[in-house]
DNA sequence: AGATTATATAGTCTTTCTGACTATATAGTC
DNA sequence: GACTATATAGTCAGAAAGACTATATAATCT
């Protein structure tokens, strides 16, 4: 090995941040970011995230962030699923320092109003479509196209879509989840089938909604308790 | 935020590391590991693995701690699968110093007489049943088991399986590889009419192998170019 | 050598699931 | 009141999986 013995006494420090990719849906899949206040790359758009602190775990950290650039309260955030999605760890990703970055994805219900954080900057909901051809900070772009991937993918082998769907939805408003993430349309009646063959997606409230456009009104449902569909729920092709 | 304006010249120190699970199939699923010299853990199996360097990416440790342990050259290091599998940040899992680590699987079709580290400790591969029911340094537990996880479910939906079952194979090789790794057995023919059903899956070689135990010759394959299957192939049940 | 055992390969049949499609009811909008 | 959007129920053909049978080949046991 290159690296000598164990030795508490020498290794090579790094900073450790959290980045998380705040995936929400309303009319399109849309991402939440901060607009940089200082260089580098003051101006653009960037994932929300700060640094891991020395007396708390990474994925607290993530828990952390998450909290306080939502605003959301603790009650709330357990409504909020929240996933490692992975770590970037390129040499050069900060001009400044080494900075190693664990990215995470979360998918929230509901847009609320975005604190902006103690550094001053604007947060705020954006199409994902407008972010991933904007010019991002970093390796965000990057961090950004895996957790729209990783999110696509997951919905076609987890009931996952209900944790973007709100705490209560139609089966439309499911079904337009599904479209927004993955980009393509699906076919109604084949859908309410498998959602509602699949154990544990959703759960009937008993209650009816109408929707804006007018139309019947659609059954509301709930998050159900499970976990995995098997088999998925499956899309033509994945993009790329 | 807690922490302050993200400044270059202050920012709380870690050390950050990388684990790799290397999992092979022989006549069972095997990993491994190194026995500690040190402490802590002194005695006790871990993972192989070691610190980032200043001037390599973190996917760029991987890779050279990969070469290191298993001794395996460049040209046979591109036929090892290794990806990033998850990073493990808890504040205490290293009782002497604040350590990020970010583990890594690799999957290896062949099984090389692994180099002892300049750490000067034996390394060996071990079935991975023992290996999860001993008492592994660190959080090294939680790693295996997720690699594990990672790899059963890869299995399902990609045709990562080639990348364990050796430079050529025969379709009975295959499905051993997938009885060890899911450790389940899996109807013959059914396996063999998915496999041969899935594009670039295998290649026919032409050859023919026999087995150390009798039976009619096998036709051999190489591994195909293909990457993800759909509908995936499945298992009975995800082991937990 | 012949029986036994292990493996490889081809094929059948039934059930389940999907994709494509039709029909009908309900609610808002032009 | 016609039109449009939505919700829900249902049909039908094809694809795929699970369970199973049959047959051929090679090593090993007796």
């Amino acid at each position: 090995m290159t690296a000598p013995t164990y030795d508490p006494r020498s290794f090579p420090p790094f900073a450790v941040t959290v980045d998380i990719v705040v995936l929400t849906v309303t009319t399109r899949l849309e991402v939440l970011v901060i607009e940089r206040g200082g260089d580098p790359f003051a101006g653009s758009w960037a994932l929300p995230g700060g640094f891991v602190l020395p007396d708390e775990s990474v994925d607290a950290a993530a828990d952390r962030e998450l909290l306080e650039e939502t605003g959301l309260t603790r009650g709330k955030l357990e409504d909020i699923h929240l996933e490692q999605l992975g770590t970037f760890g390129a040499v050069d990703r900060d001009p400044r320092m080494r900075v190693v970055s664990v990215a995470y994805l979360a998918l929230s219900p509901v847009q609320p109003q975005p604190t902006a954080g103690t550094d001053a900057v604007a947060a705020h909901w954006v199409p994902v479509d407008d972010a991933l051809a904007a010019p991002l900070a970093f390796d965000h772009h990057q961090i950004l196209a895996a957790a729209v991937d990783r999110a696509g993918a997951k919905l076609e082998y987890t009931t996952l879509a209900t944790s973007l769907a709100g705490p209560d939805f139609t089966l439309g408003e499911l079904q337009h989840v599904y479209e927004a993430v993955w980009g393509q349309p699906l076919d109604r009646a084949n859908f309410r089938r498998k959602v509602l063959a699949t154990q544990g997606f959703v759960v009937p409230t008993g209650k009816r909604r109408t929707g804006k456009r007018g139309g019947a009104p659609g059954r509301v449902y709930r998050p159900g308790a499970g976990g995995v569909m098997e088999p998925p729920l499956m899309r033509d092709e994945v993009r790329l």
